[in-house]
DNA sequence: TCTGGGGTCCTAGGACCC
DNA sequence: TCTGGGGTCCTAGGACCC
């Protein structure tokens, strides 16, 4: 805990939902949910109208359905236009300091204190403003709820408190008056399981929590998480904000939609997915010991299986023929509904790169270390609709879409309501489209049938 | 038609070494 | 000749987060 409030929490309201809204005029002030759209998809994100009627994030997008009224626009998601959108507001962030640290696509922790900034409340509160102000103008009007504290515990808190749109500062000194009211659950780290142990000994709120001793947490919680409850009970927590935390593991993981059994089948898409997580290990220069096959069962039970090997690979190959054999080994029970691949325990190079990379002195070492991967040029913070947003997943039924983009319009008709179409992508003087004031579009959706 | 995908951190037991 | 303790690595599972 700091003398001054100065970690600021950030976190975009619906980010996804709010970033089709923003691209789609159609989507405005109409629920929309984010997430998948198959029989075993979850919500990702439901708009404010949609949470409305009781869609939430992690529900099944079954449930979702039968909650929502017709109308609500089900999507599947465009995570290169939320990338693009976080990065502009990443972005933002560090101009405010060089110390920004992403928890997510969508959730950052700043250290106002690494920047030149008067940290007195009414400064703090000054400068949340402004900043909230810049991301909805270089967003195209995605807002975010800000929270400033004096620790990361605080200010996280402090965003959570008025959303959407929000803007809390706590005052130094009132940390434990904010906190203590409040359910354990708002807590970091206390999920249901947590939650559940809690309340069986009585501590519903922080201010429960706060008195009970540290052997009791450790005893209900474990070592770590106990003593990690204890201080955050006490509004104690030094955790800085870090800007560069190095991945751990590369993994990809996939539900079926219906269960498997094949074994051809599923290592055909053991061999994909292994291509991919390849892929990406080479795309970052890192190369991993640890092999990792992820099964769920048909039940929800979830098993993995992994190995070691005495040097680390980034090769595709080499990693699909350890994940196919530890499947062989694991066996596919009464079918498995989801599988995934992973690699852990990474290091800088990767196997075949391992001479030809290796620094051939001491000191070359040395400034090896500090080289850092370039980092892409952040879109000029005046453009509002960015290139690249013009595919729409659309399941609205008959009538029109609208939208703005750039170059060509792609469309798909495809949904519960409309029957699968191929893909028809629109120049711009197809009669299809409909031009408003430039660059605006609509296209006219066929009716079922 | 219950329950995604991509992560992090922690715990616990067994192997192995000194 | 019947009995150690500590440290590290590996494996598996679970809680949690967004």
């Amino acid at each position: 805990m700091r003398r001054e409030a100065s970690v600021l929490h950030l976190d975009l309201d619906a980010f996804f939902a709010a970033v089709e809204q923003r691209d789609k005029p159609s989507l405005r002030g109409r629920p929309v949910v984010v997430g998948g759209t198959g029989g075993r998809g979850v919500v990702a994100t439901a708009s404010y109208e949609a949470r409305a009627y009781g869609a939430r994030s992690a529900m099944s997008t079954v449930e979702a359905r039968r909650r929502c009224p017709p109308g609500t626009a089900f999507l599947g998601g465009r995570f290169g236009a939320y990338r693009r959108t976080s990065d502009v507001v990443m972005a933002l962030l560090r101009e405010l300091s060089p110390l920004v640290e992403p928890v997510s696509i969508d959730e950052a922790y700043v250290d106002l204190a690494a920047g030149d900034h008067d940290l007195s409340v009414d400064g703090v509160t000054a400068l949340a403003r402004t900043l909230k102000e810049r991301i909805a103008g270089a967003t195209g009007g995605v807002t975010g709820s800000v929270g400033i504290g004096s620790s990361k515990l605080m200010a996280k808190i402090a965003s959570d408190l008025d959303k959407p749109d929000g803007l809390v500062v706590v005052p130094p000194g009132s940390e434990l008056d904010v906190l203590h009211p409040l359910p354990v659950t708002r807590l970091g780290g206390v999920g249901p399981a947590t939650a559940e142990r809690l309340r069986q000994v009585g501590v519903r709120t922080v201010a429960d929590l706060a008195a009970k001793t540290l052997p009791d947490l450790v005893t209900l919680a474990g070592r770590a998480h106990g003593t990690g409850l204890y201080q955050l009970a006490r509004a104690e927590d030094d955790r800085p904000v870090v800007a560069e935390r190095g991945a751990k593991s590369v993994s990809q993981e996939s539900t079926f939609e219906r269960d498997l059994t094949d074994l051809a089948e599923l290592g055909r898409l053991i061999d994909s997915m292994a291509a991919r997580v390849g892929d990406r290990l080479r795309g970052s220069a890192l190369s991993g010991r640890t092999v990792t096959l992820k099964l769920r069962r048909y039940d929800f039970t979830t098993m993995t299986r992994s190995q070691t090997l005495p040097q680390p690979t980034d090769d595709a190959r080499q990693v699909a023929s350890i994940a196919r054999r530890l499947l062989a080994e694991a066996g596919t029970g009464g079918g498995l509904r989801l599988i995934g691949v992973g690699v852990s325990g990474l290091s800088q190079y990767a196997q075949g790169d391992l001479f030809a990379e290796e620094p051939a002195t001491a000191e070359e070492a040395v400034d090896d270390d500090v080289v850092e991967a370039p980092e892409a040029p952040p879109p000029p913070a005046d453009r509002r609709w960015w290139p690249g947003q013009d595919v729409v997943h659309d399941e609205l039924g008959a009538g029109w879409v609208w939208g703005r983009g750039l170059g060509r319009v792609t469309v798909r008709f495809e949904g519960p309501r409309t029957p699968p179409g191929p893909v028809r992508t629109l120049a711009a003087d197809d009669p299809a489209l409909h031009p408003g004031d430039p660059p605006e579009w609509r296209v006219e959706v066929p009716a079922a049938g």
